[in-house]
RNA sequence: GGCGCCGUACCCAAGUGGUAAGGGAGAGGUCUGCAAAACCUUUAUGCAGCGGUUCGAAUCCGCUCGGCGCCUCCA
Protein backbone atom coordinates (compact mmCIF):
# COMPACT_ATOMS: atom_id res chain seq x y z
CA UNK A 1 0.00 0.00 0.00
CA UNK A 2 1.14 3.19 -1.38
CA UNK A 3 1.08 6.16 1.35
CA UNK A 4 0.37 9.60 -0.01
CA UNK A 5 1.34 12.45 2.06
CA UNK A 6 -0.52 15.98 1.56
CA UNK A 7 3.05 18.09 0.43
CA UNK A 8 2.80 21.97 1.33
CA UNK A 9 5.24 22.93 -1.46
CA UNK A 10 2.80 21.38 -3.92
CA UNK A 11 -0.43 21.76 -2.66
CA UNK A 12 -1.66 18.49 -2.98
CA UNK A 13 -1.59 14.51 -1.99
CA UNK A 14 1.15 12.85 -3.31
CA UNK A 15 2.93 9.34 -3.50
CA UNK A 16 5.52 8.86 -0.69
CA UNK A 17 8.49 7.79 -2.29
CA UNK A 18 11.33 8.22 -0.43
CA UNK A 19 15.37 9.37 -1.46
CA UNK A 20 16.77 6.20 -0.32
CA UNK A 21 14.60 2.98 -0.36
CA UNK A 22 13.50 2.09 3.29
CA UNK A 23 15.10 5.18 4.68
CA UNK A 24 12.91 8.25 5.63
CA UNK A 25 14.71 11.48 6.41
CA UNK A 26 12.53 13.18 8.81
CA UNK A 27 13.20 16.39 10.48
CA UNK A 28 10.37 18.40 12.18
CA UNK A 29 10.43 21.87 14.27
CA UNK A 30 10.73 21.62 17.85
CA UNK A 31 9.80 23.52 20.92
CA UNK A 32 11.89 26.89 21.63
CA UNK A 33 12.36 26.42 25.42
CA UNK A 34 11.07 29.48 27.24
CA UNK A 35 7.97 28.72 28.73
CA UNK A 36 5.87 25.71 29.45
CA UNK A 37 4.58 23.51 26.50
CA UNK A 38 1.01 24.06 25.55
CA UNK A 39 -1.98 22.03 24.07
CA UNK A 40 -1.00 23.19 20.61
CA UNK A 41 2.26 21.51 21.04
CA UNK A 42 0.73 18.46 21.99
CA UNK A 43 -1.61 18.27 18.79
CA UNK A 44 1.78 18.98 17.07
CA UNK A 45 3.69 16.67 17.98
CA UNK A 46 1.20 13.69 18.63
CA UNK A 47 0.41 14.45 14.87
CA UNK A 48 4.19 13.92 13.64
CA UNK A 49 4.49 10.84 16.43
CA UNK A 50 1.46 9.07 14.26
CA UNK A 51 3.15 9.72 11.40
CA UNK A 52 6.42 7.91 12.67
CA UNK A 53 5.02 5.62 14.59
CA UNK A 54 3.19 4.91 10.88
CA UNK A 55 6.05 4.58 8.65
CA UNK A 56 7.98 2.56 11.10
CA UNK A 57 4.81 0.10 10.62
CA UNK A 58 5.59 0.30 7.13
CA UNK A 59 8.51 -0.70 7.63
CA UNK A 60 10.88 2.27 6.79
CA UNK A 61 13.89 3.09 8.72
CA UNK A 62 13.23 6.80 9.97
CA UNK A 63 15.79 8.77 11.62
CA UNK A 64 13.84 11.34 13.70
CA UNK A 65 15.08 14.98 14.52
CA UNK A 66 13.55 17.21 16.55
CA UNK A 67 15.67 20.47 17.62
CA UNK A 68 15.62 22.34 21.07
CA UNK A 69 15.44 25.90 20.14
CA UNK A 70 17.40 27.45 22.95
CA UNK A 71 18.77 30.51 21.21
CA UNK A 72 18.12 32.88 18.62
CA UNK A 73 14.38 32.92 18.23
CA UNK A 74 13.74 36.63 19.09
CA UNK A 75 10.65 38.14 20.59
CA UNK A 76 9.30 40.64 17.89
CA UNK A 77 10.15 41.23 14.36
CA UNK A 78 12.39 38.26 12.97
CA UNK A 79 15.68 40.35 13.29
CA UNK A 80 14.65 43.39 16.03
CA UNK A 81 13.28 41.64 18.94
CA UNK A 82 15.19 40.47 21.79
CA UNK A 83 16.03 36.72 22.31
CA UNK A 84 12.99 34.99 24.08
CA UNK A 85 15.54 33.02 26.17
CA UNK A 86 17.41 35.64 27.60
CA UNK A 87 14.03 37.85 28.13
CA UNK A 88 12.98 35.40 30.06
CA UNK A 89 15.94 35.01 32.15
CA UNK A 90 15.84 38.38 32.99
CA UNK A 91 12.73 38.27 34.25
CA UNK A 92 13.52 35.07 36.41
CA UNK A 93 17.24 36.74 36.75
CA UNK A 94 18.72 33.60 36.28
CA UNK A 95 20.93 32.29 33.43
CA UNK A 96 19.12 31.47 30.19
CA UNK A 97 20.41 28.10 29.95
CA UNK A 98 18.90 27.51 33.45
CA UNK A 99 15.54 28.30 31.58
CA UNK A 100 16.09 26.31 28.51
CA UNK A 101 17.61 23.35 30.97
CA UNK A 102 14.01 23.38 33.21
CA UNK A 103 11.62 23.76 30.11
CA UNK A 104 13.38 21.03 27.71
CA UNK A 105 12.95 18.64 31.02
CA UNK A 106 9.15 20.15 31.47
CA UNK A 107 8.31 19.33 27.55
CA UNK A 108 9.80 15.67 27.41
CA UNK A 109 8.03 15.55 30.90
CA UNK A 110 4.70 16.35 28.89
CA UNK A 111 5.52 14.29 25.85
CA UNK A 112 5.60 11.20 27.82
CA UNK A 113 2.67 11.19 29.19
CA UNK A 114 1.56 11.99 26.03
CA UNK A 115 3.12 8.25 24.61
CA UNK A 116 4.68 10.63 22.15
CA UNK A 117 7.83 8.53 20.86
CA UNK A 118 11.21 10.50 22.26
CA UNK A 119 12.71 11.69 18.63
CA UNK A 120 16.16 9.84 17.65
CA UNK A 121 17.97 12.85 18.07
CA UNK A 122 16.84 16.51 19.65
CA UNK A 123 19.87 18.60 19.14
CA UNK A 124 20.18 22.14 20.39
CA UNK A 125 20.63 24.86 18.81
CA UNK A 126 23.50 26.25 21.19
CA UNK A 127 25.23 22.90 20.56
CA UNK A 128 25.17 23.54 16.72
CA UNK A 129 26.91 27.66 16.56
CA UNK A 130 29.56 26.13 14.72
CA UNK A 131 27.61 24.12 12.26
CA UNK A 132 25.44 27.38 12.06
CA UNK A 133 28.62 29.44 11.07
CA UNK A 134 29.90 27.33 8.66
CA UNK A 135 26.51 27.51 6.43
CA UNK A 136 26.52 31.60 6.80
CA UNK A 137 30.52 31.69 5.68
CA UNK A 138 29.11 29.53 2.67
CA UNK A 139 26.14 32.00 1.89
CA UNK A 140 28.96 34.87 2.26
CA UNK A 141 31.26 33.54 0.26
CA UNK A 142 28.79 32.45 -2.14
CA UNK A 143 27.17 36.20 -2.18
CA UNK A 144 23.89 34.93 -0.84
CA UNK A 145 24.26 36.47 2.26
CA UNK A 146 26.15 39.94 3.61
CA UNK A 147 27.82 41.22 6.18
CA UNK A 148 26.67 44.75 7.70
CA UNK A 149 27.74 46.62 11.32
CA UNK A 150 28.64 42.95 12.80
CA UNK A 151 25.20 41.33 11.88
CA UNK A 152 24.78 39.13 8.54
CA UNK A 153 21.65 38.98 6.44
CA UNK A 154 20.25 36.78 3.59
CA UNK A 155 20.01 38.68 0.67
CA UNK A 156 16.38 37.38 -0.70
CA UNK A 157 16.90 39.19 -4.07
CA UNK A 158 19.72 36.25 -5.18
CA UNK A 159 17.71 33.40 -4.35
CA UNK A 160 15.01 33.68 -7.20
CA UNK A 161 12.91 31.05 -5.89
CA UNK A 162 12.02 32.80 -2.18
CA UNK A 163 8.30 32.15 -1.55
CA UNK A 164 8.15 29.21 -3.01
CA UNK A 165 6.53 27.44 0.09
CA UNK A 166 4.34 30.22 1.10
CA UNK A 167 2.94 31.90 -1.99
CA UNK A 168 4.45 35.17 -1.86
CA UNK A 169 6.31 37.43 -3.76
CA UNK A 170 9.03 39.82 -2.66
CA UNK A 171 6.54 42.38 -4.34
CA UNK A 172 3.99 41.37 -1.33
CA UNK A 173 6.55 41.24 1.22
CA UNK A 174 7.45 45.02 0.22
CA UNK A 175 3.97 46.01 0.07
CA UNK A 176 3.84 45.37 4.04
CA UNK A 177 6.54 46.92 5.48
CA UNK A 178 6.60 49.49 7.51
CA UNK A 179 7.85 52.48 5.85
CA UNK A 180 10.85 54.60 7.48
CA UNK A 181 11.68 51.80 9.32
CA UNK A 182 15.77 52.11 10.01
CA UNK A 183 17.22 48.85 9.04
CA UNK A 184 20.64 47.75 8.52
CA UNK A 185 18.86 45.28 5.95
CA UNK A 186 18.97 45.66 1.91
CA UNK A 187 16.04 44.22 1.45
CA UNK A 188 13.17 44.35 4.14
CA UNK A 189 12.05 40.74 3.23
CA UNK A 190 15.89 40.06 4.27
CA UNK A 191 16.98 38.24 7.23
CA UNK A 192 19.23 37.65 9.90
CA UNK A 193 21.31 34.72 9.90
CA UNK A 194 23.43 36.13 12.44
CA UNK A 195 23.13 39.17 15.49
CA UNK A 196 25.65 41.11 16.80
CA UNK A 197 25.56 40.75 20.19
CA UNK A 198 25.77 44.25 22.11
CA UNK A 199 27.47 44.76 25.61
CA UNK A 200 25.58 43.15 28.17
CA UNK A 201 23.95 39.92 25.89
CA UNK A 202 24.70 36.93 28.08
CA UNK A 203 24.12 34.77 25.02
CA UNK A 204 26.84 35.17 22.74
CA UNK A 205 29.91 32.92 20.63
CA UNK A 206 32.71 34.22 18.55
CA UNK A 207 32.32 34.51 14.86
CA UNK A 208 33.83 35.84 11.42
CA UNK A 209 31.91 38.25 12.02
CA UNK A 210 32.51 39.32 15.79
CA UNK A 211 30.84 38.20 19.25
CA UNK A 212 27.38 37.51 18.20
CA UNK A 213 24.32 35.11 18.35
CA UNK A 214 22.54 32.95 15.11
CA UNK A 215 19.47 34.21 13.73
CA UNK A 216 16.41 31.54 14.45
CA UNK A 217 16.22 30.33 11.14
CA UNK A 218 19.81 29.01 10.21
CA UNK A 219 19.34 26.27 13.66
CA UNK A 220 17.10 24.05 11.44
CA UNK A 221 18.99 24.30 8.17
CA UNK A 222 22.30 23.34 10.28
CA UNK A 223 20.69 20.53 12.56
CA UNK A 224 18.82 18.93 9.76
CA UNK A 225 21.06 18.98 6.69
CA UNK A 226 24.03 17.96 9.92
CA UNK A 227 22.34 14.37 10.51
CA UNK A 228 19.91 13.38 7.45
CA UNK A 229 22.21 15.36 4.68
CA UNK A 230 21.75 17.87 2.40
CA UNK A 231 18.52 16.71 0.68
CA UNK A 232 15.87 14.51 2.93
CA UNK A 233 12.35 13.20 3.03
CA UNK A 234 10.08 15.23 5.05
CA UNK A 235 10.34 17.97 7.06
CA UNK A 236 7.07 19.00 8.97
CA UNK A 237 6.27 22.12 11.74
CA UNK A 238 3.51 24.14 12.38
CA UNK A 239 1.33 26.05 10.17
CA UNK A 240 2.28 29.45 11.34
CA UNK A 241 6.08 28.27 10.69
CA UNK A 242 5.47 28.54 6.90
CA UNK A 243 6.71 31.81 6.23
CA UNK A 244 8.80 33.03 7.15
CA UNK A 245 10.38 30.20 8.99
CA UNK A 246 10.59 27.56 6.45
CA UNK A 247 10.61 29.85 4.10
CA UNK A 248 13.99 30.64 5.03
CA UNK A 249 14.84 27.20 5.33
CA UNK A 250 14.44 26.39 2.17
CA UNK A 251 16.43 29.51 1.03
CA UNK A 252 19.68 29.63 3.15
CA UNK A 253 20.00 25.52 2.60
CA UNK A 254 19.59 25.65 -1.51
CA UNK A 255 21.68 28.81 -1.14
CA UNK A 256 24.27 26.96 0.34
CA UNK A 257 24.36 23.38 -1.12
CA UNK A 258 22.73 24.26 -4.30
CA UNK A 259 20.58 20.93 -3.46
CA UNK A 260 16.86 20.65 -3.69
CA UNK A 261 16.73 21.04 0.88
CA UNK A 262 13.19 18.89 1.63
CA UNK A 263 10.82 16.45 -0.52
CA UNK A 264 7.88 16.58 1.55
CA UNK A 265 6.94 19.56 3.77
CA UNK A 266 4.41 18.67 6.45
CA UNK A 267 2.24 21.76 8.10
CA UNK A 268 0.05 20.40 10.74
CA UNK A 269 -3.07 22.79 11.87
CA UNK A 270 -3.81 24.83 14.81
CA UNK A 271 -5.51 24.67 17.56
CA UNK A 272 -8.20 27.13 18.42
CA UNK A 273 -9.74 27.91 21.93
CA UNK A 274 -13.50 29.42 21.49
CA UNK A 275 -13.07 29.90 17.56
CA UNK A 276 -9.58 31.86 18.39
CA UNK A 277 -6.44 30.78 17.42
CA UNK A 278 -4.21 29.77 20.78
CA UNK A 279 -1.41 31.40 20.94
CA UNK A 280 1.73 33.09 23.30
CA UNK A 281 0.74 36.58 21.91
CA UNK A 282 -3.35 36.23 22.93
CA UNK A 283 -2.51 35.03 26.13
CA UNK A 284 -5.36 32.15 25.39
CA UNK A 285 -2.82 29.02 25.96
CA UNK A 286 -3.49 26.18 27.89
CA UNK A 287 -0.61 24.01 29.24
CA UNK A 288 -0.29 20.72 29.16
CA UNK A 289 0.53 20.48 33.10
CA UNK A 290 -3.15 22.46 33.60
CA UNK A 291 -4.79 20.32 31.01
CA UNK A 292 -3.48 17.06 32.68
CA UNK A 293 -4.93 18.33 36.40
CA UNK A 294 -8.61 17.73 34.32
CA UNK A 295 -8.14 15.33 31.74
CA UNK A 296 -5.71 12.20 31.41
CA UNK A 297 -3.07 12.93 28.62
CA UNK A 298 -4.34 9.94 26.73
CA UNK A 299 -7.41 11.37 26.38
CA UNK A 300 -5.68 14.97 25.36
CA UNK A 301 -3.95 12.25 22.52
CA UNK A 302 -7.61 10.65 22.06
CA UNK A 303 -8.73 14.09 21.12
CA UNK A 304 -6.17 15.11 19.01
CA UNK A 305 -6.23 12.13 16.94
CA UNK A 306 -9.96 12.67 16.72
CA UNK A 307 -9.95 15.25 14.14
CA UNK A 308 -7.51 15.45 11.09
CA UNK A 309 -3.86 17.03 11.71
CA UNK A 310 -4.44 19.31 8.51
CA UNK A 311 -7.66 20.46 10.31
CA UNK A 312 -7.85 22.75 13.09
CA UNK A 313 -8.99 21.39 16.25
CA UNK A 314 -11.04 23.48 18.45
CA UNK A 315 -10.72 22.86 22.17
CA UNK A 316 -13.46 23.07 24.75
CA UNK A 317 -14.21 21.32 27.93
CA UNK A 318 -17.30 19.10 26.10
CA UNK A 319 -15.02 18.41 23.55
CA UNK A 320 -12.45 16.65 25.78
CA UNK A 321 -15.14 15.48 28.16
CA UNK A 322 -17.09 13.68 24.63
CA UNK A 323 -13.21 12.23 24.49
CA UNK A 324 -13.26 10.87 27.93
CA UNK A 325 -16.24 9.51 27.68
CA UNK A 326 -15.96 8.11 24.44
CA UNK A 327 -12.21 6.28 24.82
CA UNK A 328 -13.84 5.07 28.65
CA UNK A 329 -16.22 2.76 26.24
CA UNK A 330 -13.00 1.27 23.99
CA UNK A 331 -11.34 0.67 26.87
CA UNK A 332 -14.09 -1.35 28.59
CA UNK A 333 -13.91 -3.05 25.45
CA UNK A 334 -10.82 -3.98 25.36
CA UNK A 335 -10.85 -4.68 29.01
CA UNK A 336 -13.29 -7.20 28.71
CA UNK A 337 -11.36 -9.09 25.83
CA UNK A 338 -8.18 -8.90 28.34
CA UNK A 339 -9.99 -10.21 31.01
CA UNK A 340 -12.21 -12.78 29.24
CA UNK A 341 -8.72 -14.51 28.18
CA UNK A 342 -7.73 -14.84 31.04
CA UNK A 343 -11.11 -16.67 31.79
CA UNK A 344 -10.97 -18.60 29.10
CA UNK A 345 -9.66 -22.21 28.93
CA UNK A 346 -6.59 -22.19 26.71
CA UNK A 347 -7.76 -25.35 25.35
CA UNK A 348 -11.15 -23.80 24.22
CA UNK A 349 -11.18 -23.10 20.20
CA UNK A 350 -15.23 -23.54 20.04
CA UNK A 351 -16.81 -21.20 18.07
CA UNK A 352 -15.30 -19.91 14.53
CA UNK A 353 -13.57 -17.02 14.23
CA UNK A 354 -16.64 -14.70 13.73
CA UNK A 355 -14.68 -11.26 12.89
CA UNK A 356 -12.92 -10.80 9.86
CA UNK A 357 -9.76 -9.06 10.92
CA UNK A 358 -8.13 -8.50 8.09
CA UNK A 359 -10.90 -6.41 6.35
CA UNK A 360 -10.62 -3.92 9.61
CA UNK A 361 -6.82 -3.65 9.17
CA UNK A 362 -7.03 -3.28 5.59
CA UNK A 363 -9.89 -0.17 6.50
CA UNK A 364 -7.15 0.93 9.50
CA UNK A 365 -4.53 1.12 6.81
CA UNK A 366 -5.85 2.21 4.69
CA UNK A 367 -7.02 5.35 6.32
CA UNK A 368 -3.60 5.67 7.54
CA UNK A 369 -2.17 5.98 4.25
CA UNK A 370 -4.24 8.68 3.45
CA UNK A 371 -2.44 11.91 4.17
CA UNK A 372 -2.23 9.82 7.67
CA UNK A 373 -6.08 10.19 8.31
CA UNK A 374 -6.42 9.41 12.34
CA UNK A 375 -10.20 10.29 12.25
CA UNK A 376 -11.35 7.68 9.65
CA UNK A 377 -8.28 5.32 11.65
CA UNK A 378 -10.12 5.84 14.70
CA UNK A 379 -13.39 5.30 13.75
CA UNK A 380 -12.63 1.70 12.01
CA UNK A 381 -11.06 0.43 15.69
CA UNK A 382 -15.09 1.82 17.12
CA UNK A 383 -16.40 -0.90 14.51
CA UNK A 384 -14.28 -3.21 15.45
CA UNK A 385 -15.08 -2.52 19.19
CA UNK A 386 -18.66 -2.75 18.54
CA UNK A 387 -17.86 -6.32 16.79
CA UNK A 388 -15.67 -7.60 19.65
CA UNK A 389 -18.67 -6.37 22.29
CA UNK A 390 -21.34 -8.77 20.01
CA UNK A 391 -19.13 -11.52 20.27
CA UNK A 392 -18.22 -11.06 24.38
CA UNK A 393 -21.90 -10.96 25.13
CA UNK A 394 -23.11 -13.67 22.61
CA UNK A 395 -24.61 -16.59 23.75
CA UNK A 396 -21.68 -18.89 22.80
CA UNK A 397 -18.13 -17.78 24.26
CA UNK A 398 -15.75 -16.85 21.33
CA UNK A 399 -12.85 -19.09 21.30
CA UNK A 400 -9.70 -18.91 22.06
CA UNK A 401 -7.73 -17.81 19.36
CA UNK A 402 -10.80 -15.32 18.21
CA UNK A 403 -9.91 -13.08 21.25
CA UNK A 404 -6.39 -13.57 21.41
CA UNK A 405 -6.34 -12.49 17.91
CA UNK A 406 -8.47 -10.00 18.53
CA UNK A 407 -6.68 -8.09 21.50
CA UNK A 408 -3.66 -8.31 19.09
CA UNK A 409 -5.64 -6.46 16.72
CA UNK A 410 -6.16 -3.75 18.90
CA UNK A 411 -2.82 -3.11 20.76
CA UNK A 412 -1.79 -3.02 17.36
CA UNK A 413 -3.99 -0.69 15.67
CA UNK A 414 -4.64 1.36 18.77
CA UNK A 415 -1.32 0.37 19.98
CA UNK A 416 1.72 0.53 18.14
CA UNK A 417 0.36 2.91 15.94
CA UNK A 418 -2.07 5.40 17.51
CA UNK A 419 -0.10 5.18 21.00
CA UNK A 420 -3.65 5.01 22.82
CA UNK A 421 -4.27 1.51 23.58
CA UNK A 422 -1.51 0.66 26.47
CA UNK A 423 -0.96 -2.69 28.55
CA UNK A 424 -1.99 -0.98 31.10
CA UNK A 425 -5.38 0.40 30.72
CA UNK A 426 -6.04 2.20 34.02
CA UNK A 427 -9.03 4.46 34.37
CA UNK A 428 -8.94 7.62 32.22
CA UNK A 429 -10.69 9.34 35.33
CA UNK A 430 -8.69 12.36 36.28
CA UNK A 431 -10.59 14.41 39.00
CA UNK A 432 -8.37 16.45 41.67
CA UNK A 433 -11.23 15.88 43.79
CA UNK A 434 -11.64 12.47 43.75
CA UNK A 435 -10.64 12.08 47.70
CA UNK A 436 -12.85 14.20 48.46
CA UNK A 437 -15.72 12.74 47.09
CA UNK A 438 -14.83 9.15 48.59
CA UNK A 439 -14.63 10.44 51.98
CA UNK A 440 -17.84 12.15 51.47
CA UNK A 441 -19.01 8.63 50.52
CA UNK A 442 -17.79 7.21 53.84
CA UNK A 443 -19.54 10.05 55.69
CA UNK A 444 -22.70 9.33 54.32
CA UNK A 445 -22.24 5.46 54.86
CA UNK A 446 -21.35 6.39 58.45
CA UNK A 447 -24.71 8.72 58.98
CA UNK A 448 -26.66 5.57 57.42
CA UNK A 449 -25.33 3.65 59.63
CA UNK A 450 -25.56 5.80 62.83
CA UNK A 451 -28.65 6.25 61.87
CA UNK A 452 -29.76 2.59 62.00
CA UNK A 453 -27.85 2.10 65.20
CA UNK A 454 -25.41 -0.03 63.47
CA UNK A 455 -22.56 1.94 66.14
CA UNK A 456 -20.11 -0.63 65.55
CA UNK A 457 -20.03 0.36 61.60
CA UNK A 458 -20.22 4.48 62.47
CA UNK A 459 -17.24 4.27 64.98
CA UNK A 460 -15.13 1.62 62.71
CA UNK A 461 -15.27 4.45 59.62
CA UNK A 462 -14.44 7.31 62.11
CA UNK A 463 -12.02 5.41 63.44
CA UNK A 464 -10.07 4.41 60.65
CA UNK A 465 -10.24 7.77 58.67
CA UNK A 466 -8.54 9.33 61.91
CA UNK A 467 -5.86 6.67 61.43
CA UNK A 468 -5.36 7.68 57.17
CA UNK A 469 -5.59 11.75 58.69
CA UNK A 470 -9.15 12.44 58.34
CA UNK A 471 -10.98 13.86 61.50
CA UNK A 472 -14.21 13.50 61.49
CA UNK A 473 -16.59 15.87 63.78
CA UNK A 474 -20.13 15.49 64.35
CA UNK A 475 -22.12 18.78 64.59
CA UNK A 476 -25.32 19.58 65.33
CA UNK A 477 -26.64 19.48 61.59
CA UNK A 478 -24.18 17.05 59.72
CA UNK A 479 -20.88 15.64 59.83
CA UNK A 480 -17.75 17.90 58.70
CA UNK A 481 -14.29 16.49 57.82
CA UNK A 482 -10.62 17.32 57.94
CA UNK A 483 -7.18 16.63 57.09
CA UNK A 484 -5.08 16.64 59.80
CA UNK A 485 -1.29 15.85 60.23
CA UNK A 486 -1.20 12.16 61.41
C1' G B 1 -4.86 45.78 1.31
C1' G B 2 -2.23 40.86 -0.45
C1' C B 3 -2.34 35.43 0.06
C1' G B 4 -5.00 31.27 1.99
C1' C B 5 -8.43 28.19 4.82
C1' C B 6 -13.13 26.91 6.70
C1' G B 7 -18.77 26.66 7.22
C1' U B 8 -21.48 18.77 7.51
C1' A B 9 -27.08 16.84 13.12
C1' C B 10 -27.66 19.51 19.81
C1' C B 11 -21.81 19.24 20.36
C1' C B 12 -16.94 17.27 18.36
C1' A B 13 -15.63 15.41 13.56
C1' A B 14 -14.42 12.22 8.70
C1' G B 15 -15.94 12.26 3.75
C1' U B 16 -13.49 16.25 -2.31
C1' G B 17 -18.16 13.45 -8.28
C1' G B 18 -21.85 7.79 -7.19
C1' U B 19 -26.16 8.63 -3.13
C1' A B 20 -24.01 11.33 4.38
C1' A B 21 -17.95 7.40 8.82
C1' G B 22 -16.95 7.60 13.98
C1' G B 23 -17.39 9.72 19.04
C1' G B 24 -20.43 12.48 22.69
C1' A B 25 -25.42 13.90 23.97
C1' G B 26 -30.91 12.71 23.35
C1' A B 27 -35.24 9.11 22.64
C1' G B 28 -37.25 4.00 22.65
C1' G B 29 -36.19 -1.17 23.55
C1' U B 30 -33.37 -5.88 25.28
C1' C B 31 -30.62 -7.85 29.37
C1' U B 32 -30.66 -7.10 34.77
C1' G B 33 -32.61 -7.90 42.31
C1' C B 34 -31.15 -2.46 41.77
C1' A B 35 -27.32 -0.09 39.27
C1' A B 36 -23.33 -0.26 35.82
C1' A B 37 -21.60 -2.28 31.34
C1' A B 38 -23.20 -4.00 26.68
C1' C B 39 -26.35 -4.75 22.44
C1' C B 40 -30.50 -3.24 19.06
C1' U B 41 -33.54 0.77 17.00
C1' U B 42 -33.84 5.92 16.34
C1' U B 43 -32.02 11.33 15.65
C1' A B 44 -29.13 15.74 8.66
C1' U B 45 -34.18 13.57 1.82
C1' G B 46 -29.61 16.78 3.46
C1' C B 47 -23.85 19.09 4.05
C1' A B 48 -24.15 28.22 5.26
C1' G B 49 -27.37 30.52 1.10
C1' C B 50 -28.39 31.19 -4.18
C1' G B 51 -27.32 29.90 -9.16
C1' G B 52 -24.51 26.81 -12.76
C1' U B 53 -21.87 22.19 -14.92
C1' U B 54 -23.22 16.82 -14.78
C1' C B 55 -26.96 10.91 -15.76
C1' G B 56 -25.48 12.06 -10.80
C1' A B 57 -22.71 17.44 -6.46
C1' A B 58 -21.45 18.00 0.58
C1' U B 59 -17.74 17.19 -3.15
C1' C B 60 -16.46 20.93 -9.45
C1' C B 61 -17.47 26.42 -11.09
C1' G B 62 -19.56 31.47 -9.92
C1' C B 63 -21.73 34.89 -6.57
C1' U B 64 -23.51 36.14 -1.53
C1' C B 65 -23.34 35.71 3.79
C1' G B 66 -20.64 34.15 8.14
C1' G B 67 -16.00 32.54 10.80
C1' C B 68 -10.72 32.10 10.90
C1' G B 69 -5.46 32.07 9.66
C1' C B 70 -0.80 34.05 7.54
C1' C B 71 1.52 38.69 5.90
C1' U B 72 5.51 40.53 13.34
C1' C B 73 6.65 36.04 17.70
C1' C B 74 4.11 31.19 18.24
C1' A B 75 3.35 24.07 17.31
Amino acid sequence: MTIQIYNTLTRQKEEFVPLNQGHVGMYVCGPTVYGNSHIGHAKSYVSFDVMVRYLRYCGYKVLYIQNITDVGHLTDDADEGEDKLVKQARIDRVHPMQIAELMTRSYFEDMDALNVLRPDISPRASGHIIEQIEIIRKLVKNGFAYETGGSVYFDVTKFPSYGKLSGRTLDESLEGTRVGTRSEKRHSADFALWKKAEGGHIMRWPSPWGEGFPGWHIECSAMSMKYLGESFDIHGGGMDNQFPHHECEIAQSEAATGKPFVKYWIHNNLVTVNGRKMSKSLGNFITLKDAFKKFDPVVVRFLILQSHYRSTLDLSDDSLLGAKIGLEKLFNTIRNVRETIKKTDQDQHAGQPAIDFSAYKNRFLEAMSDDFNTPQAVAVIFDLAREANQLLHAESMPGMETLLALNALFSELGGMILGIVTNDLSSTARDENDEAKLIDILVQTRQKAKSEKAWWAADFIRTELEAAGIRLEDKKDGTIWRKIDS
